[in-house]
RNA sequence: GCCCGGAUGGUGAAAUCGGUAGACACAAGGGACUUAAAAUCCCUCGGCCUUUGGCCAUGCGGGUUCGAUUCCCGCUCCGGGCACCA
C-alpha cells in the first residue's frame, strides 16, 4: 500500500466504484428488516453550504451504521425546487427562474457525490417537476371535494407601490424591500386546508412519538395550543329587566362573541376591543372620520405575528356598547390595532385588573381597573400597581363572589349557557393553513374558476396543470399575464373559464416527499405499495428551525394521505434528529437608499478589530451572528474545505466539532487535526501492514500490556456503538478513537499475541470510523485484511469477557471534597471498601479524628465521609 | 411581545441516571530532528497562593442535597420559531 494518505486518489476512485456498482441502490426485500434514513431536502440555492454538510453527514453516518447492522438501507435525496429566491434571483440574472433551478442543482448534486454519500440517486426527484407535482395536485382535489380544502379571505402584506403581495421576509421595518414603500394589509381571497379538523389527532399522536425529542413535541403542542375556556356574548342592546335568555327559540339577538380562559374575571371586564376589520368596527365608522383614519391606520404594516406583537398597542373608542350579560351594563367597545379579524372571532374583552396587556392600555386610555380576583390567603393592595394575572378567589362578582377562580368559571359557564349567551368551549391556536401564493414559481392550484359552475376542481385526465418554464420574470407572476396559461374551457359545462393563477404554499410540496422517494416512477399513482413497506421514515434529520411549520405540515399530509387510502401508518416519522444549526457571522453594507447589502464572511477579515472586505480593504458593518441563509449571505461554502483536505476530513471534523443537536458557530480551526488524525491513522495501518498482517486475535494468553489495550479496545467497541446508536453523539465516539489510537501507538510489543491485538484493533477502528470516514477506510481494510470489502462487513462486537478487570478505583471525599483514590479488588464488599477507606491516610489526615457522621460509598464510583 | 433551546479554559468541547470538572482536539509556548523550512515526535498549558500542598472556579443571584455543570426558583446575554425564507 501507499505510505502516504492521498484522499485525491482514493476518494473519486471509490466514489466511482459505488457508482458504477449501484452499491447503495435500495431494493425492498422482506428477508430483511428495513432502514429508511432521510435527511430534509436542500432547496437549491446555489452551493451547498456547512449546515447541509453536517446534516447529511448525520444522515449518513446512521445510513452506513445501520447497513453494517444487517438492515435495509433505503437514503435518498431531492429538491425543494420551488421557491421564492429563484424569482429574485430571475430578476437579478435576467435569466428564468427554471433555468436557474435546474443549474443549481446540477452543481449541487456534484457536491454532494463528492461527499461521498450512501445514497440511492436514482431515487432522486424534483419537486418542480410535473411528474412529481402532478399528484400533488390530484390530491389537492379530492381534498377540495372532501371539503378539506376551502376558500375565504385572508390577509397578506401588500406593496402598493410595486403592487404585489410581499413575503413577511419581505418586508423590513413596515417598508417593502424593494420599493421601500410602506406596506399594508390587504384582505384577498385564499384557499385553506383544514388542519384545524386534525387539530385533536395532531396533539394527541404526539404522546406517541417515543422517538421525537421532547422539546420539539413542546413546541408544537405549544403551537397547537388547546385551551378549555367560555364564550360570551354580549348582547349589542341592553336586555328589558329580567328578560334575558327567556327569548324564544331561533330568536337570536344579535351579540359580540368572546372568547376566554379566564371567565372568572367577567365582572371585571371594563371594556371590549375588535379588531379593525370586524363588521361593527366598520359600522362605527360611517360617518365617523376620526375613527375611519384609526381603522386606515391599523391596517398599515406587515401581518407577522412578531411585529404585531411588539408595535405600540393603540386603540379607539367606537362610541358603540355592548351590555354585559350578567349586570347588563353597558361595556364600551374599542377597536384596537393588537386584535386580529380571522383569529377567534376578532374580539376580546378586556379585563385591565388581571391582564398586563389590558392593564397597560387601560392605563394609557384611562379606562377603568376594576378588581375581582384576590389572592386565597389575603386581600390586593389597591390601587393596583400592576395586574394580578394568578388564579384565586372572586369577589365583588355577584352570586359568584367567594367562590374559587375554576369554581367560577364551571358555574360562569352553565349560567350563561342557560342564557343562550355562551358556554364553555375548547379552542386550538392552531389556525387553518392558506396555501395560496400569488407567485410564478410553485405548483399552480388545480382549480378553474367557470362564471356559471364555480371553482371546479382540475379532473384527472387533465392534470398535471403544467407550469410554463420558459417565461420572463419581472414585477409579479408572468402566468397572472398570460392568456395562454389561464384561459381554458369549464371542465364541467365546457363554457369558457379561467384556470386559477396562484401557485402552493411549497411547504405543501415538502410535507409529502418522503412518501414519493418509495416509488418515485410511478406514472399511474401518487403512491403505491412500496410507501407502506418503507413507512415510516425510520431516521428523520433536519434543522430544529423546521420544528413546528414543516413537521406539523407533513404529519398533517400523511394523515391526509391515510384518510384517502394511500398509506397505512398514522405518523411519518418514526425518529427525529433535530440538527443544530450552523451559525455564521453576518456582514453588510448600506447602499445610498439605506438597503442592506450582504456581504459573505469568506470575503471580509478582520484587520486590527475591524472587519474589512478583503477586495478593497474598506469597513463593512457587523450584524448578528445568524443561520447560514441565502438571504443574509453568510454560507459558508464546503468546497474550499473538500478541495484541500477532501471528502473525510471536511466528514470527519463536522462531526468530530460539535454534538449533533448543538448549535454550532462556524470556525474551520481544527480542519488541521482532523486531517492529522487520518494522516496518523494511515501510518499506523501502512506500518502495521508493512510489518506483516496476521489473523485478528481471537483467544489466547496475553501480556498484561496487550491485555490492558485489548480492555481497552472492547470498552472502546462498546462506548462507540452506544454514542452511535442510542446517543446519536458522534464527537465523543471519535474521541474514544482517537484515544485508542494514542494508547496503540504506545504498544511496543511485537510479539505474535500483541501483533494480533494489534491486528484486531486497527481492523475494528477502520470498520467502526468507516460510516464516518468512509474512502479512507475502504482502501484501509483492503489493505488490513485482503479482499474485504468495506460496504457489507458487519459491525464490530464488543467482547464481554475483555471488559473484565480486576481491581477498580475509588474516589475519597470528606465533606464532598476529593481528598484521596483509592484501587480495590472488584469484587470487594461494601463494608471492606468503607473500611478501607476509613483507613487510609488521606481521610485520616482531613476527618482530623472527628468521628464519622455518616459515610456513603457510591457502587464502583466512590466513599463520601461526612464528619 | 410570546413559545423552545443554549451559556463550562485562549478556542471547539467532555463529564451518558446527582458522584474525579476540563476527556478528545485546536491554538499558543518550550524542546528534539533538519543547513533551513515544512512535516513528524516529546513536554507544558483554567486562575490564584505560602507549590510533594492548598484555595477558588462550569453566565449571574438564591435554594435543595453528604455531594450540583447536572435538580428547583429568580435574572442576564446569545440562538431558533412566530403561520408568505426554506
Amino acid at each position: 500500500m501507499d505510505a502516504h494518505y492521498r484522499p485525491e486518489i482514493i476518494e473519486p476512485e471509490a466514489q466511482q466504484h459505488w457508482e458504477e456498482k449501484q452499491i447503495f441502490r435500495a431494493v425492498e426485500d422482506p428477508a430483511k428488516p428495513k432502514y429508511y434514513c432521510l435527511s430534509m431536502f436542500p432547496y437549491p440555492s446555489g452551493k451547498l453550504h456547512m449546515g447541509h454538510v453536517r446534516n447529511y453527514t448525520i444522515g449518513d453516518v446512521l445510513a452506513r451504521y445501520h447497513r453494517m447492522k444487517g438492515f435495509n438501507v433505503l437514503q435518498p435525496m431531492g429538491w425543494d425546487a420551488f421557491g421564492l429566491p429563484a424569482e429574485n434571483a430571475a430578476i437579478a440574472n435576467d435569466v428564468a427562474p427554471a433555468g436557474w433551478t435546474y443549474a443549481n442543482i446540477d452543481y449541487m448534486r456534484g457536491q454532494l457525490k463528492r461527499l461521498g454519500l450512501a445514497i440511492d440517486w436514482s431515487r432522486e426527484l424534483a419537486t418542480c417537476k410535473p411528474d412529481y407535482y402532478r399528484w400533488e395536485q390530484w390530491l389537492f382535489t379530492r381534498l377540495f371535494e372532501k371539503g378539506l380544502i376551502y376558500k375565504k379571505m385572508a390577509t397578506v402584506n401588500w406593496d402598493p407601490v410595486d403592487c404585489t403581495v410581499l413575503a413577511n421576509e419581505q418586508v423590513i421595518d413596515g417598508r417593502g424591500w424593494r420599493s421601500g414603500a410602506l406596506v399594508e394589509k390587504r384582505d384577498i381571497p385564499m384557499y385553506f386546508m383544514r388542519i384545524t379538523a386534525y387539530a385533536e389527532e395532531l396533539l394527541s399522536e404526539l404522546d406517541h412519538l417515543p422517538g421525537w425529542p421532547e422539546r420539539v413535541k413542546t413546541m408544537q403542542r405549544n403551537w397547537i395550543g388547546k385551551s378549555f375556556g367560555v364564550e360570551i356574548h354580549f348582547p349589542l342592546s341592553p336586555s328589558p329587566a329580567g328578560a334575558r335568555g327567556e327569548g324564544g327559540e331561533g330568536e337570536a339577538e344579535p351579540v359580540l362573541k368572546v372568547f376566554t380562559t379566564r371567565a372568572d374575571t367577567l365582572f371585571g371586564v371594563t371594556y371590549v376591543a375588535i379588531a379593525a376589520e370586524h363588521p361593527l368596527a366598520q359600522q362605527a365608522a360611517d360617518g365617523n372620520p376620526e375613527l375611519t383614519a384609526f381603522i386606515n391606520e391599523c391596517k398599515q404594516g406587515s401581518v407577522a405575528e412578531a411585529d404585531l406583537a411588539t408595535m405600540e398597542k393603540k386603540g379607539m373608542d367606537t362610541g358603540l356598547k355592548v351590555y354585559h350579560p350578567f349586570t347588563n351594563e353597558a361595556v364600551p367597545v374599542f377597536v384596537a390595532n393588537y386584535v386580529l379579524m380571522g383569529y377567534g372571532e376578532g374580539a376580546v374583552m378586556a379585563v385591565p385588573a388581571h391582564d398586563e396587556r389590558d392593564f397597560a392600555f387601560a392605563k394609557k386610555y384611562g379606562l377603568p381597573i376594576k378588581p375581582v380576583i384576590k389572592p386565597e390567603d389575603g386581600d390586593l393592595a389597591q390601587p393596583l400597581a400592576e395586574a394580578y394575572v394568578e388564579h384565586g378567589v372572586l369577589f365583588d362578582s355577584g352570586d359568584f363572589s367567594g367562590r374559587t377562580s375554576a369554581e367560577a368559571i364551571e358555574a360562569m359557564a352553565l349560567v350563561l349557557k342557560n342564557l343562550k349567551l355562551g358556554g364553555k368551549r375548547t379552542t386550538f391556536r392552531l389556525r387553518d393553513w392558506g396555501i395560496s401564493r400569488q407567485r410564478y414559481w410553485g405548483c399552480p392550484i388545480p382549480i378553474v374558476h367557470c362564471p356559471t359552475c364555480g371553482d371546479v376542481p382540475v379532473p384527472d385526465d387533465q392534470l398535471p396543470v403544467v407550469l410554463p418554464e420558459d417565461v420572463k420574470i419581472d414585477v409579479g407572476s408572468p402566468i397572472k399575464k398570460m392568456p395562454s396559461f389561464y384561459q381554458c374551457a369549464c371542465p364541467k359545462c365546457g363554457g369558457p373559464a379561467e384556470r386559477e393563477t396562484d401557485t402552493m404554499d411549497t411547504f405543501v410540496e415538502s410535507s409529502w416527499y418522503y412518501a414519493r422517494y418509495a416509488c418515485p416512477d410511478n406514472a399511474s399513482a401518487m403512491l403505491d405499495e412500496r410507501a407502506n413497506h418503507w413507512l415510516p421514515v425510520d431516521q428523520y434529520i433536519g434543522g430544529i428551525e423546521h420544528a413546528i411549520l414543516h413537521l406539523l405540515y407533513a404529519r398533517f399530509f400523511h394523515k391526509l394521505m391515510r384518510d384517502v387510502g394511500l398509506v397505512k401508518s398514522n405518523e411519518p416519522f418514526a425518529n427525529l434528529l433535530t440538527q443544530g444549526m450552523v451559525i455564521a457571522d453576518t456582514y453588510f453594507r448600506e447602499a445610498g437608499d439605506g438597503k442592506k447589502q450582504w456581504i459573505n464572511p469568506a470575503d471580509v477579515e478582520i484587520r486590527d478589530g475591524v472587519a474589512v472586505l478583503k477586495a478593497d480593504a474598506q469597513p463593512v458593518r457587523v450584524g448578528g451572528t445568524e443561520k447560514m441563509s441565502k438571504s443574509k449571505n453568510n454560507g459558508v461554502d464546503p468546497q474550499a474545505l473538500i478541495d484541500q483536505y477532501g471528502a473525510d476530513t471536511a466528514r470527519l471534523f463536522m462531526m468530530f466539532a460539535a454534538p449533533p443537536e448543538q448549535s454550532l458557530e462556524w470556525s474551520d480551526a481544527g480542519v488541521e487535526g482532523a486531517n492529522r488524525f487520518l494522516r496518523r491513522l494511515w501510518k499506523a495501518v501502512h506500518e502495521h501492514v508493512e510489518a506483516g498482517i496476521s489473523e485478528a486475535y481471537s483467544g489466547g494468553d496475553l501480556p498484561t500490556t496487550a491485555k490492558d489495550f485489548r480492555r481497552q479496545l472492547h470498552q472502546t467497541i462498546a462506548k462507540v456503538t452506544d454514542d452511535i446508536e442510542r446517543r446519536k453523539q458522534f464527537n465523543t465516539a471519535i474521541a474514544a478513537i482517537m484515544e485508542l489510537m494514542n494508547a496503540l501507538a504506545k504498544l511496543e510489543a511485537s510479539d505474535a499475541a500483541s501483533r494480533a491485538v494489534k491486528q484486531e484493533a486497527l481492523e475494528a477502528v477502520v470498520l467502526m470510523l468507516s460510516p464516518i470516514v468512509p474512502h479512507i477506510c475502504r482502501t484501509l481494510i483492503k489493505a488490513l485484511k485482503p479482499g474485504a470489502r468495506m460496504v457489507g462487513s458487519p459491525w464490530p462486537a464488543a467482547d464481554e469477557a475483555a471488559l473484565a478487570r480486576d481491581e477498580i478505583e475509588f474516589m475519597l471525599q470528606v465533606n464532598g471534597k476529593l481528598r484521596g483514590k483509592l484501587r480495590v479488588p472488584a469484587d470487594a464488599a461494601r463494608e471492606a471498601i468503607e473500611a478501607a477507606a476509613l483507613a487510609s491516610p488521606e481521610l485520616q489526615k482531613f476527618m482530623e479524628g472527628k468521628p464519622a457522621k455518616k459515610v456513603v460509598v457510591v457502587p464502583g464510583r466512590l466513599v463520601n465521609v461526612v464528619v
